[in-house]
DNA sequence: GCCGTTTTCGGCCCGACTGTTTTCAGTCG
């Protein structure tokens, strides 16, 4: 079972948080932490390159000494030095500095003064009032901490994240509550829900004002408010009945760009951004840009990055996982947007598990602007969802034949959405298949295989002349389910060999493929077509969110199928 | 522990809020 990115660097950072407790020279915590960060966003399994011997030291933030701890992780599944951390200091304490307002420091000083290893006997300390004695510590704190520990276990343990499309309601009525506050001029939302990752931990929002004070106040005051976490002049932070946190800042409107800057994030991009700035002689906070004391510029973004010598960064890029070396270079990429999308290449109708006909289903398409829409019910394997076997499926092409007859200025193309069985064949024969504009195919059940496994059985799938496009390619869902394990290198090598195309899901609770593997599939000259998997005709909206992905992934027009117009599309579908 | 169009050693992004602080440490983003 090969080691993944994210366990690399999730040892990474335990590490990081134990020395931290520990007292190690931050500088030391900080690089463990970098490194964390650069390979959880890198887009190659780096145990596949450990393996193949490959120089890991191009990889940002790995040195020589941490070099041979990778080799060490990929070869073993752990690191030995955090192991004998642990026999020092108690894992408990990661649960610790995870409480609000406990960090490393104050931890330390609870281990080392009251023994205590766990939120338990945190609690327990707490309630005999020996936690307010500690230095560092105060009779509010210990309230606090009480309180809190009471909060977490109604909440369950794990900070929670929100799908995007979860708080963008949230986001729209806070921010029209807060642009009818007097005095308020620009309200924006920024942070991670501007970047558009898939999911967001709190939302952050910035205010242009002419009476700061006054937007302090009110924003407390929001009905949905359950607990104010802070108050000051400049910065609020909220927690709302539904659990999500909200930081509000505000600032006048000569340091909007910087302070949108500054609050889109992300903190890595930002660092590498101040750097820059430093090297320079420049100070860059969200004010503006600095020389010595006097602000030389912050009203927009663009004259940021034009202070250090770098064109606009799409919020999507801002990750320092190379488009500050690409915008060096001349070299970002030109991402897509929902305007270059012709159409939607995988949905299902009433004939299975959708709700909508056909030509229901044709006339939204057509709505949206769409040259053409690919019907790709299931296929019969999908029982639960009435799929289709190949009597069936003969009906549905040629009802969709006459339907095209009769339809004007959209396309209805004729496909399946048909499963990729355990040994890797189709679910339908091939003399049905070839009757289509195009097959979509999928993986629906023994998503538990091995890696190697489930590999194999794709890759067979992909060795089918008819197979044109594999959905979902990981079978994830956001929060619910885990991807199944797949080589995706070999995978996208065997894409790339055929012509196969991957799918990147636009349902807002799939999005699958993540971004890392949507870059991967660019660099790797595989191309993605972005779908809905509408099940009606209102999903088709979805797009937008695969589009957001997708530019999260450095996605251009030319790598998407779906951008191309339907002449082009049909030709390259008769290959 | 990393890193270098000044550097292989000496730096390492920058500021707000809390608590209790009379000048700052800890935490957070």
């Amino acid at each position: 079972m090969p080691v993944h990115n994210t366990e690399i660097a999730e040892i990474f950072n335990e590490y990081a948080d134990l020395l931290e407790i520990e007292g190690t020279n931050q500088y030391r915590v900080r690089a463990y932490r970098n490194a964390a960060r650069n390979i959880s966003v890198f887009s190659r399994s780096i145990a596949e390159m450990a393996n193949q011997k490959e120089d890991l030291s191009r990889i940002p933030g790995l040195g020589e000494d941490l070099t041979v701890k990778v080799f060490d992780i990929v070869n073993t599944g752990k690191l030995l030095q955090l192991e004998k951390l642990k026999e020092r200091l108690p894992a408990g304490l990661l649960d610790i500095i995870r409480l609000p307002g406990l960090g490393p420091k104050r931890a330390g000083v609870l281990y080392s003064k009251l023994g205590v290893t766990s939120i338990e006997q945190l609690e327990a300390a707490a309630k005999q009032h020996k936690v307010r004695e500690l230095p560092g510590f105060s009779v509010k704190m210990e309230e606090n901490i009480l309180e809190d520990i009471k909060r977490r276990g109604k909440a369950g343990t794990s900070e929670k994240r929100y799908k995007l499309f979860t708080v963008e309601e949230i986001g729209k009525d806070l921010l029209s509550y807060l642009k009818k506050i007097n005095g308020v001029k620009r309200v924006a939302i920024a942070g991670s829900y501007r970047r558009r990752k898939e999911t967001v931990g709190d939302l952050d929002i910035l205010v242009t004002h002419e009476k700061q004070a006054d937007v302090m106040q009110q924003f407390t005051e929001y009905e949905d408010v359950e607990r104010i976490v802070s108050r000051g002049e400049t910065r609020s932070t909220v927690i709302l009945r539904s659990g999500i946190q909200i930081d509000l800042r505000s600032v006048a409107e000569d340091s909007y760009g910087a302070a949108m800057h500054y609050f889109t994030g992300s903190k890595a991009h930002n660092i590498a951004i101040r750097k820059k700035g430093v090297n320079k002689g420049l100070k860059i906070n969200e004010y503006g840009v600095f020389q010595g004391d006097e602000l030389i510029t912050g009203r927009t973004e663009e004259e940021i990055y034009a202070r250090v010598d770098l064109p606009y960064i799409e919020p999507e890029l801002r990750e320092n996982n190379g488009e500050i070396e690409a915008a060096q270079e001349g070299k970002l990429p030109k991402l897509i947007s929902l305007q270059d999308i012709n159409g939607d290449l995988h949905s299902h109708t009433s004939a299975t598990d959708g709700r909508s006909t056909l030509e229901e289903m044709a006339r939204a398409a057509k709505e949206k602007g769409y040259q053409y829409l690919a019907i790709t019910d299931h296929s019969k394997h999908v029982t639960v969802a009435h799929g289709l076997d190949a009597e069936r499926l003969a009906q549905q092409i040629d009802e969709i034949e006459r339907l095209n007859d009769r339809l004007d200025g959209i396309v209805l193309l004729k496909g399946i959405e048909v499963d990729i069985l355990e040994d890797g064949s189709l679910d339908l024969p091939h003399d049905i298949l070839k009757r289509l504009d195009l097959v979509v195919c999928a993986v629906h059940y023994k998503f538990n295989l091995p890696a190697d496994k489930q590999t194999e059985r794709i890759i067979r799938g992909i060795d089918n002349s008819y197979f044109t496009i594999l959905a979902h390619p990981t079978g994830r869902i956001i929060g619910e389910r885990e991807p199944y394990q797949l080589d995706m290198e070999r995978l996208m090598k065997a894409a790339r060999e055929t012509g196969c195309i991957l799918e990147l899901n636009a349902q807002p609770s799939r999005l699958d493929l993540t971004e890392v593997y949507a870059r991967m599939a660019k660099e790797m000259n595989v191309m993605v077509a972005i779908s809905t998997d509408s099940h009606s005709t209102n999903e088709f909206d979805s797009m937008r969110f695969g589009i957001y992905q997708a530019r999260r992934g450095w996605l251009e027009p030319e790598d998407v199928l779906n951008t191309r117009s339907r002449k082009e599309l049909q030709k390259l579908l008769k290959k």
